[in-house]
Order: C-alpha cells, then structure tokens, then sequence
DNA sequence: ATCCTACTAAACATAC
DNA sequence: GGTATGTTTAGTAGGA
C-alpha cells in the first residue's frame, strides 16, 4: 500500500508536479483523514468545485513548498508544457474534457473502459463493474484517503501553477505590447487584465516622465481600466527614449500636473522597479512626496528619502549624485516640501495644499474640452495624459465606495476631468500595493504629525497648512476653490 | 514665440 | 578639511 503511494508520488515528481519534499508528502499521506473531510475531498477532487473555489483554497492553502516566493516550485519551462492529461498520474488520467463528458451520465472516475483512480488502472468493461470495483478497491479506507490527500495536492499545485503561468502570460503580453482581447498597435498603452491584480489599475498609460508615443495623443484609451499591467506599459516603452533608457538624464515630458497616480504604480510595478534598472515615470517632487507620506509619521529625514529611493528603484542605486542633487533640490525648490526642526535634526514634510496649488489650472473651466470629453469618447483627441488622467479619475471614483455603478460612473467619470492632479486622488485611492504600506485616503491627507515642535515655523502659511491643509474636507482658502470644485462628487451629481 | 515645468549641473553656505 | 545638508542660480528641453 506505501509502495503505492510512494510509486504516485514518484510519479508526480518525476513530472515536477509534487515539490521534491517526499517527507512533507509523506506526511500528508500518513495523515488519517475522518470521513467529513473525505466527502469536501471528493468534491474537490472529483472537480465538482469550481475553479475559482479551487483557486481561493489554493491561494490560502499552506504550501509549504512555495509559500511567499513569486517562483513556481516546478522547474518553469517542464511544468509549463506538460500537457494536461499527463499531468495527473503520469499515464492514467485524461485530458479534462474526456473527464467532464463522461461525468454527464457516467462517472469521472471511469473513462475509456478502466479505472481512472490515481494508481489504479483497473479494466471495468462497464458502469456496474467499475462501481463495484470502486467501492471494493477503493472504498473509505487509509489507503483511499491518502491517494486523496495526494490526489488534492496535485490538483492544487496544478491551480497555483496555473495562476502564475497566467501570470506570466501576462507580463510576457505585457512586454510585448499586447492586450489579451484585441491586438493593438505596438505603442498603445496596455490594459492587460491579469489574474492576480486584477480590478486594480493600471497606472498611466503614459506616466509623466517617459515620452509619449507617437501615437499615443491618437490612440483610444479604455475609460475604465479594464486591469493593470503587470509592469506598467510606460516601463517598458523603452522604444520612445532608448537614449535614456535605464541610464543618464532624461527629460520629462509629461508635467507632475498630469501625473501618474504614482501610489497604485509604484503599487502595481514596485518589484519592476526595485530590480529593474528603468527610470521611474514620475518627478521628484511626486517621488519624494509620496516616500514623505508613506512613512509612517509623514516626515523623513533627507537621508531616508534618499534611501526609500534606493530601496525602491534600481535605477536610483545608480548616478547617486544627479538624483541626490535633484532630490535636494526639489526639496527647497518647492514648497510643498517643508522642512520641520527636530531634536534629532531637520525632516521633511509635505503640505498638501501647496502641493496642490502649485499645480497647473484645470481643464474643469475649459467648456470646450470639457464638451470634447463629453462627446463621447472623444479620448481619442485628447492628449494622453489627459486620457489616463481621465481613467485614473474613472477608477477612483469607481473605487469610492459610494460610486455608482461602473457605466454610470463611467460615463459621469468623463466629466471628472483635468483634476489638476488627478494623482492625489487617485493616489488616495489606490495606494493599496503589496510592497509599499496602504495608504488609505484619510492617511494619505492625514496630518502630519511632527515628531517635535518645530522650532523655526516659517513666515508663511507652510505650518498652517500642513496641518490644516492636508485634510480635504479643510476650509480652503478662496484661490483654492477650484480644488474643491473638482471634488468628484460635485462633478458627477 | 512665449511661458511654464521638470531636470540637470553647479556654486555656495552652513553644520557637524 | 571632508561630508552631509540645504539654497540658489543657470541652462536645457519639451509641452501648452
């Protein structure tokens, strides 16, 4: 009966589909299973569960062999192309199609005139013969159980392996300027929906920062996010500014005002970005800022800034004097910086307001482009930025809990545009990213707490500010109305 | 053509 | 003096 047992698991391992950890099998095997558990197994087993329930119980299953890790504890390539009916049980299975046929009025366990029982293979020239050799063979006992038991990992490694094949699929299609449904002209932005983060955003199509396409004022632009990139397209664009791809300066050209919602993108691409050595799509200013309020008291000192840059972006690992030079200088530069005495020494803060007044005017005023947006997918004449900036507004008002529902929302979302930065709001919204902490909304304008009385407020309206100004819901001064005005609720309604 | 913004480079000042 | 930090200015480039 071990040996059985053994020779399946041998089997699987030899194709790669159970972890080389016999022991850890083995345990499992040995594990007694009480007849409860056997009845959610054959449900699981015999594919009665959907693939989505499958899924979830594979995501939240402790697989010891691949906890955390992002890579297959299958050798990638073999585990990629072992076809199906191969897969389980090395010979005896076939492909899940003959599997479903015969369960309509048959069973799944009986196929081609022999018992598909994991390891069994036992000829039944009919239905009656193989349910009575399925009950004496393979009744309720230690041994069923545990070919079970073997049988639920496989096709739980085979759902994990599933999920990150897609996954790749994914980022190759995304490296390949591709989206999943229609095939798009090589410059067109991506909406790739992937399996793992897939009703979040997707960034910019054209983060500020990298150049734009040629054809990007022209190309239509999905209003609504139809789902993130793996890595944001705007990485990988590296057609558009091969000369500064990765190395040496480069110029943007998209101003902080359209700027990407850089929380959800650094969400979305964090890892992209830890190892890649690609320039990331945004300013200095939005950078620092947003390593200011993802601390967890809203202040850094410059040397923490300098090292969330490093830690975040391989790119900034390198040419450590022109991006320190350029940190150190946006942060005198604008105002939205404020340095706050410490005991300790100086930190850094961001004022909200000034972050937002130093932004452009709007397009909110601007009736005609307002009526372009309006009439109707018009996105293919606006510029880009505007474009993204018009979805990332869709998917933030989408994400609002008390939005409408998505056609409503998203048509009413085209008024919400030209936000003169969409990216806070966004930014609020979507900063929910694995590698960095969530910021929800009210953290992102949460106050900032200052770690000690500064000693030197400046003369201006900078100590106010930040603590009055970071709070949306904050009376703002009367040059600053258009800010609210472009409270998406007051647009859409 | 002009203005604005972002970026880079550099000089300079200050504190440790 | 060296280094880190902070400020300011100048020049460049692209977009509006």
């Amino acid at each position: 009966m071990q040996q059985l047992q053994q020779q399946h698991i041998l089997n699987l391992q030899r194709q790669g589909l159970v972890p080389m950890q016999p022991t850890a099998t083995m345990q499992s095997l040995q594990q007694a299973m009480c007849p409860s558990d056997l009845q959610q197994l054959w449900k699981e087993v015999s594919g009665i569960q959907s693939s989505e329930e499958a899924l979830k119980q594979a995501e939240g299953l402790d697989l010891s062999t691949n906890s955390s890790n992002s890579t297959s504890a299958f050798p990638k390539a073999a585990s990629a192309h072992i076809p199906l009916h191969s897969l389980i049980n090395g010979q005896s299975h076939t492909p899940k199609r003959d599997s479903h046929e015969e369960h309509v009025g048959s069973h799944p366990l009986y196929g081609h005139g022999e018992c598909k029982w994991p390891g069994c293979e036992a000829l039944c020239e009919d239905m009656g013969q193989f349910i009575k050799h399925l009950n004496n063979e393979h009744a309720l006992d230690d041994r069923s159980t545990a070919q079970c038991r073997v049988q639920m990992q496989v096709v739980q490694q085979l759902e994990i392996q599933l999920a990150k094949e897609s996954e790749r699929l994914q980022a190759m299609m995304a490296h390949l300027h591709m989206r999943p449904s229609e095939p798009k002209p090589f410059n067109q932005p991506l909406n790739l929906a992937s399996s793992g983060s897939l009703l979040k955003r997707d960034s910019d199509a054209y983060p500020e920062g990298l150049p734009h396409p040629p054809t990007s004022a022209t190309a239509p632009i999905t209003p609504l996010r139809q789902g993130p990139s793996v890595i944001s397209s705007s990485s990988l664009h590296t057609h558009s500014h091969s000369h500064t791809h990765g190395v040496g300066p480069i110029r943007r050209r998209n101003s902080d005002k359209y700027c990407t919602p850089i929380a959800s993108e650094l969400a979305q691409n964090c890892e992209f970005y830890k190892n890649a050595d690609v320039r990331p799509p945004f300013t200095y200013a939005s950078l620092i800022r947003h390593a200011i309020l993802e601390s967890p008291d809203r202040q850094l000192t410059l040397n923490e800034i300098y090292n969330w840059f490093t830690r975040k972006f391989a790119y900034f690992r390198r040419n450590t004097a022109t991006w320190k030079n350029a940190v150190r200088h946006n942060l005198s530069l604008h105002k939205c910086f404020v340095r706050v005495e410490n005991v300790k020494g100086a930190v850094w803060t961001v004022d909200e307001v000034e972050y937002q007044k130093r932004r452009p005017p709007k397009m909110t005023g601007s009736p005609t482009l307002v009526k372009n947006m309006i009439s109707g997918l018009g996105f293919g004449s606006l510029n880009a930025s505007y474009q993204a900036a018009l979805a990332e507004s869709s998917l933030s008002l989408l994400n609002s809990p008390s939005m409408l529902s998505p056609p409503s929302a998203a048509s009413l979302n085209m008024l919400h545009v030209g936000h003169d930065d969409v990216s806070s709001t966004v930014e609020q919204v979507n900063s929910n990213g694995s590698c960095s902490p969530t910021l929800s909304p009210q953290q992102y304008s949460h106050p900032v707490h200052v770690k000690e009385e500064p000693t030197d407020l400046e003369e201006d309206s900078r100590p106010v500010s930040l603590l009055a100004g970071v709070t949306h819901s904050m009376a703002l001064p009367s040059d600053e109305r258009d800010l609210e005005e472009d409270l998406p609720t007051e647009e859409l309604e």
